[in-house]
DNA sequence: TCGCCATTTCGCTAATTAACGAAATTACTC
DNA sequence: GAGTAATTTCGTTAATTAGCGAAATGGCGA
């Protein structure tokens, strides 16, 4: 509860899992191949106008609280919502709060 | 959605939602009167181990997120859960995170 | 009015979080 | 195997948040 709050608490962080709501949209360039698998820490640290090593770390808390999924494919990073466990955590909210 | 999110981003602050769910039950002390005006700032500064100013603090950012209610009452300023607020909140993330 | 009590505000210090660039790591490609 | 590109880790600095005690405020009651 308080590692996805904090998670959440963060206007970077609450950004990059709205566009990957919608990766086709927010990321036409990563067209095609992987969109299923997610989109690449490059682009979104690109988007998002972070450095790399920043964007890093923000990829890593979402993924410790549970909001993001990722694969690593050759040299890409490839990150996607976990949308089973972003609802189960928003029921909870709603039962526990 | 981001001062919800990191009014939520705090140990004391949610043990304090938390125990204002059943306030007969975490607070004894604060029987009958003023039951349904909510729990004063001392019980609750006492219950949490933290000083008067440090609570004063924390619950003024529970309600400017919407979370709780204040009513001041003479010298006494009493807190309550503002539940329609907390669960249009928890609706709000269940559809928008 | 005076003094007291609960609460809030102020000024400050410590802890946590965010950010960067440089260096290290991982895994293709040649 | 060497070179290259993407990502992560490391070391550091800046910004935000948490905490306290002391002082100020607001309101009761003698």
């Amino acid at each position: 509860m308080l590692g996805e709050c904090k998670a959440l608490a963060n206007e970077t962080r609450l950004r990059v899992l709205e566009w990957l709501k919608d990766p086709e949209r927010h990321f036409p360039e990563s067209a095609g191949e992987a969109a299923e698998l997610g989109v690449c820490v490059g682009l979104i640290q690109q988007k998002a106008g972070t450095s790399a090593s920043t964007m890093s770390a923000h990829l890593a808390v979402l993924q410790r609280a549970g909001f993001l999924l990722a694969t690593r494919r050759g040299q890409w990073t490839y990150y996607r919502r976990d949308d089973d466990r972003i609802r189960a955590f928003a029921e909870r909210l709603h039962r526990d709060l």
